[in-house]
DNA sequence: CGCAGCCTTGACCATTATCAACGCTGGTGG
DNA sequence: CCACCAGCGTTGATAATGGTCAAGGCTGCG
């Protein structure tokens, strides 16, 4: 597995930087990279600013609480963005793909902690040099702001989910958000792979285990979505379930 | 009522841009406020832009869906930001009040509802243009993200507690995070205004009605709040308050 | 081949939603 | 000035969605 990854992207002198616009080699691009149209000045003064890491599944980029000194951008794998209560309930407020950028959200202290899910490379950055960066770069200025904007209406769109939407709801606007999302979408258009596990998916969607797994079942059953293997899936009947997302 | 907000806020030559840091007043500065800080030069341009509007309780600001032209600076008042499914079920993503910005998640169309609550005034500003200023004033850009970083903050703990927190403890999470916002709280430390209905409340934080109602009771019974007024509450015992919010 | 971890399914339970009745309050008009 | 009414809030009884607890099955890896 870590094997492929490394295969369809092996590591770039600049840190994936330059390559951030395409997901995955022979597949389309990314619609909201941070980097993608940035003039080569920029590019190259942020490929001097990063260092190229590697994670494990499991292992820890950002821990919540700590002092935020360094940001991501994911150039291939999956990580977990979460917040955890002082019991241990947990709640992911997002899944990050490459090309997506950590750390947004952040000023002080990491107020999320982030892990990966899949073997996962990334650029990591100083937060105060990349800070430096930005103040002196209206374009990079620019991009970080548009994608602030996109996420925050993403999070709009997720408390629509966790206050107003049944778990059947649920699910099937995860799945077609993912489907969006998704970098292999080009390879196949109505398959999707699911990176995580059903406890990442509960805590992502505020349920349980148990409920994920069961709507799943009658999604299956109804005859919206087929299951190839435990994490993946074809969506056989995409307006049904776009229908279903909306409470239709 | 509206009066004395009017006597409290006169209106302003400079739209309220130059005022935005103060709620109200004679009471502390807001911590947030969007121009808080920026260069004069940058201030009457801002100015040059706004146009001061009024709206009346139930009066929409904008409507989700409708071709984004339009930004926001209150100066006054309060506003809910909403969504909703295709059957009404209505999901209130944040309340603004004096010094709030409207319209940062905003891509091409809107992707939320605002309406007034209570008698609100606010700087309207040509999107367009105000996009060009941001291009073109470096401070201006900053103090964006800075917001929007903010925002993503907010909405990654609204998030925690939509999915994962049980309704007493949001209830307690959202009066002390209306504590911590409200314009009024220099002038008596643990006294609080609610503006919006208990229906305001209950879509903001994924519960009914009903449970809102009982949840306060409870709050009221165990001693941790006291009501004054149907909408005016003191937190008696904010030490407790703090734990139920965390689940404690 | 066996084991650990993850997933599914079933039975039962609890929190919160729904339905219904009633009370308070503020505004209006007789 | 008072009575009425509409809208909002509270409380109670009941129901349902999703959670909890428990058992067993799959799967992928060593």
């Amino acid at each position: 597995m870590n094997a492929v990854v490394i295969q369809l992207r092996p590591p770039t002198s600049d840190c994936g930087v330059r390559r951030r616009e395409t997901a995955c080699s022979g597949c389309g691009a990314r619609a909201f990279s941070v980097c993608a149209g940035l003039p080569d000045a920029d590019l190259s003064r942020l490929d001097a600013l990063a260092e190229t890491v590697r994670f494990a599944p499991g292992e820890v980029l950002v821990r919540e609480g700590d002092p935020a000194t360094r940001l991501f951008n994911l150039t291939a794998g999956t990580v977990r963005v979460f917040k955890l209560l002082p019991d241990g309930r947990r709640q992911i407020v997002g899944f990050l793909f490459a090309g997506d950028f950590l750390g947004l959200a952040t000023e002080a202290t990491y107020a999320f902690s982030a892990e990966a899910i899949e073997p996962t490379v990334a650029c990591r950055f100083n937060r105060a040099a990349y800070q430096d960066l930005i103040d002196d770069s209206p374009a990079l200025g620019r991009a970080l702001l548009e994608r602030a904007r996109h996420e925050l209406a993403a999070a709009q769109n997720q408390m629509l989910l966790l206050g107003r939407k049944t778990a059947q709801e649920r699910i099937a606007s995860f799945l077609l958000d993912l489907a969006e999302r998704d970098p292999m979408r080009a390879h196949a258009p109505n398959a999707l792979h699911l990176p995580m596990t059903r406890a990442d998916m509960a805590d992502y969607l505020g349920l349980t285990i148990e409920t994920v797994s069961r709507t799943l079942t009658r999604l299956k059953t109804s005859g919206a979505i087929r299951m190839t293997s435990l994490s993946d899936l074809v969506v056989s009947d995409p307006r049904r379930l776009r229908d279903i997302a909306e409470g239709l």
